[in-house]
DNA sequence: ATCACTATGTTGTTAGTAACAACTATAATG
DNA sequence: CATTATAGTTGTTACTAACAACATAGTGAT
């Protein structure tokens, strides 16, 4: 097989991946109150710690006036708190309120169960396996961005 | 590690993945004249052969509705064709016009082209093994959706 | 010190994504 | 023939997301 193929092929079982992940994501997470993109902001805060705007946005691949968007729906539900940066007026930094860190947990640990129950077929070591290659493939196409 | 450690890392991974790939894809198709969701469409007409309007919504995880409205854009740049089951006055056949084919092998040539850039640097027989996995992934989501 | 430049966020606008419900028209069934 | 089921379309609503224009706040050079 060829590079070209072997791409062909990754590109397509990749493309099948993305569907079926983002169909499931949809019905775990819009029962609840927020989004999916809402809650990805959520994931990336408490993951990334208290971050600008402008990261958040870089984090999530989104534009800034996308992610402001997005922050606002959050502040409005109370989930997320803006704090002003005393050097620079301009800046703020945008964290969690406690009611927004137990809304992550809970549709985190409803999305952690359901995957728990997609792969209680497939052997640990396999997993282990696709795990360390699925992040290579991350890097790869990261890298690529950048350039 | 637990499986539930293991659910945690591979969601992640797998979420991040989808991130950057989608951002890719958007860059990519946009350029050309059609939306992702349209080159989907496109993608699925031809991997699957003609297709009526409900089954390629289930092709493409989405409601018949959205589908139609996808397709009809595609009809009006000419990009696919209906045709009438004679069998069945309801009922359309979907399948792509030459230039419907054209564009999506150009479009199809560039992104694989792309991810064969994105491999370069990796073994060969490492992008098999994540082949294989992530299409065993995959089939585990599916089946879990079905249930 | 001031004027130009840059950086941070927000708002206006536009287009694409996607579901649910209601509807029309056509089969299939009893 | 009436009832029910199926195939697609249309109305409506909400979310996703970019680009451009903007206000405001720092940074630097003269």
């Amino acid at each position: 097989m060829s590079r070209l193929e072997r791409a062909e092929e990754l590109y397509e079982a990749v493309n099948q991946l993305i569907r079926v992940h983002q169909f499931r994501d949809r019905d775990y997470i819009c029962c609840h109150d927020v989004s999916v993109a809402q809650c990805y902001a959520l994931e990336t805060l408490i993951k990334r710690g208290p971050l600008r705007l402008q990261a958040l946005a870089d984090e999530m691949y989104l534009d800034k006036s996308t992610t402001s968007r997005v922050v606002d729906s959050l502040l409005r539900k109370q989930y997320v708190l803006k704090l002003h940066d005393p050097d620079d007026q301009r800046a703020i930094q945008l964290s969690l309120t406690p009611s927004g860190e137990a809304l992550y947990q809970t549709i985190h640990q409803d999305l952690i169960s359901e995957e728990a129950s997609m792969i209680k077929d497939v052997p640990p070591e396999v997993v282990d396996g696709a795990l360390t290659l699925i992040r290579q493939l991350t890097i790869a196409a990261r890298n690529r961005l950048g350039s």
